[in-house]
DNA sequence: ATTTATGCAAATCGTTTGCAAACCT
DNA sequence: AGGTTTGCAAACGATTTGCATAAAT
């Protein structure tokens, strides 16, 4: 839960795919432990010293490792934030209709089990797996209407 | 609810718009009330008459007319579907992490009430003016996996 | 005749990739 | 040295757009 457990785990599954934690990578991580999903720009505004071409192949490998999260919602750039397994909490999304910001918010447990058991039902019934879900809900946040 | 009401339907919002009714456009709604969310590419499949930048040019049209929807899951192409205030039924979608395809489902009406609740209650508590949610839940179809 | 829609081809822009230099160990 | 990572610049590909032609009213 604290920071440096973070780095471990990251190193670790890193590792689970023969990649080293590189500075590059580390950089990425440490900006994305302190803020909400992130688009590219955002990213590279935050760490001037990162490659765009860099950037983007690190995330990609982050994704890989399980590390990191992608996450498109309209056009534009696409955000990354940390796994939910390295955070540790399941989450959604309150996206911005008008800037795109993205705020990670959590259902109460109760209905979230509720829905959770709906959906492995849903899918069961459709003939699908089940995998993770996402619920995004559109908005407009309090500083576009202001 | 019959077929010929969606078109009047979608006269309606065109007109209002101050659009009309093309025959390019009448065809793209006649595919999609047939199926589910298409890519670009599987429209163009269904009406080899259609040019892609008329296509594109059309669902942005319709969608700001309120008659489309478009959805992005990951990247490659984006996917349309008839807006729910068409078809009268809210509804989530189950994707296939494999081959992108998207199947339309829904929730138990109970449960669906009891997460709108919830999902006001947070949007309000983080300063968002609550607008449309979606809930797609991703996942292996039955073909991919056999 | 004027306005609007169409379709081709070219432009756009986020993202990906080739390749040579810089970095490990 | 041998293998990996980096960063620049070029390539890619979905979508958008400019412009001249074709409908439609």
């Amino acid at each position: 839960m604290t920071v440096p457990s973070v780095h471990d785990d990251v190193s670790a599954r890193l590792a689970h795919l023969g990649q080293s934690y590189t500075a590059n990578r580390r950089a990425i991580v440490d900006v994305l432990i302190g803020a909400g999903p992130l688009t590219l720009p955002e990213l590279l505004d935050r760490r001037h010293e990162l490659a765009q071409s860099s950037a983007y192949r690190n995330l990609a490998l982050l994704a890989d490792a399980g590390v990191v999260r992608k996450i498109i919602h309209d056009s534009d750039h696409a955000r990354y934030e940390l796994d939910e397994d390295l955070t540790g909490h399941h989450h959604h999304h309150l996206v911005c209709s008008n800037c795109g910001t993205v705020v990670d918010v959590e259902l109460p447990g109760d209905v979230e089990r509720l829905l959770d058991r709906s959906l492995a039902a849903i899918a069961t019934a459709a003939g699908f797996a089940l995998g993770r879900h996402d619920l995004d809900v559109h908005g407009t946040c309090a500083t576009c209407r202001a």
